[in-house]
DNA sequence: ATATAATTGAAAAATATTTTCAATTACAGG
DNA sequence: CCTGTAATTGAAAATATTTTTCAATTATAT
């Protein structure tokens, strides 16, 4: 994880943006947890470690990390206020609905359910997206 | 499309609920327009036909008619604030993204996907979402 | 027709997000 | 290491979205 903070913080230098101490708090937070958090969980977490960090900032920081792929936002049933690590390349998201957990999945080859839409319906179709809803294993033990 | 409000109509009645002048103006629009619908775009259309339609109504409404699967929210890249109409059965939404044109489909069967994820991670699957995006006929004429 | 419980809209409250702006800070270049 | 400069910051205000409250209205069973 601490390798993620570092590949991430190189990332954000390579974008042209400054390394400062919130970005990386909040870089932290989010590669910490293996679940998503709103903006506002994400501010809580990080003002542990450095107090004086702004909500604007949380916000800011998210959507460039978003700009550069490196969170995604996680889509719920009742809307999609949260964020979390989004690994490289084109991966999905299977979410634990107990505790919130995100675990990244590469999809199979969709392409053939894709090819048949886009043949019966006439759109072109540029992306996709697949999220898996569930119990992770810690949660059905609590049963 | 007539025939899509009478069905939603009669299920409101069978669940319960009021036939109301708002609640049948509010599922005429999202029945009529084939596309993602902001709550305060349902307001607007529907005011035309009912000027007193009150937006907290359009927001109450709105949540009924998800908690009877007739409508959906559409979740797209930067949030998830507009609905559309649900076919009958599972099913997925393609859109557009010029437009907002929200059409059906079937996903093939991702059982094979799904159990291959499961197997590797201990979740227990429950659900899976599947949107895709891209240009439907009209807005790729339009280029 | 009437009784009654559900539903309504306006207003207020709560929540979520974005903008503005003066002060601070990262960091490139010397 | 200093310094200049443009990017970044947090607080406050503005905007946007959603929910709650409550008295008045209304759909519908009888
Ligand atoms: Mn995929
Ligand atoms: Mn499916
Ligand atoms: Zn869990
Ligand atoms: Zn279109």
């Amino acid at each position: 994880m601490d390798v993620e903070v570092a590949e991430w913080v190189e990332k954000l230098r390579l974008a042209g943006y400054k390394v400062t101490r919130q970005r990386r708090v909040v870089l932290e937070v989010i590669a910490a947890v293996g679940m998503h958090l709103t903006p506002t969980e994400v501010y809580e977490r990080a003002r542990v470690n450095c107090p004086d960090l702004g909500l604007t900032t949380v916000y800011r920081t998210l959507d460039i990390l978003s700009g550069l792929g490196l969170v995604r936002r996680v889509h719920l049933k009742d809307g999609c206020h949260s964020f979390a690590s989004a690994g490289q390349g084109h991966c999905h998201h299977l979410i634990c609905e107990g505790c919130g957990d995100v675990v990244e999945f590469e999809g199979g080859d969709l392409s053939p359910l894709i090819n048949r839409v886009a043949q019966s319906t006439g759109f072109v179709i540029r992306e996709h997206w697949l999220e898996l809803f569930g119990t992770c294993p810690a949660c059905q033990n609590k049963l």
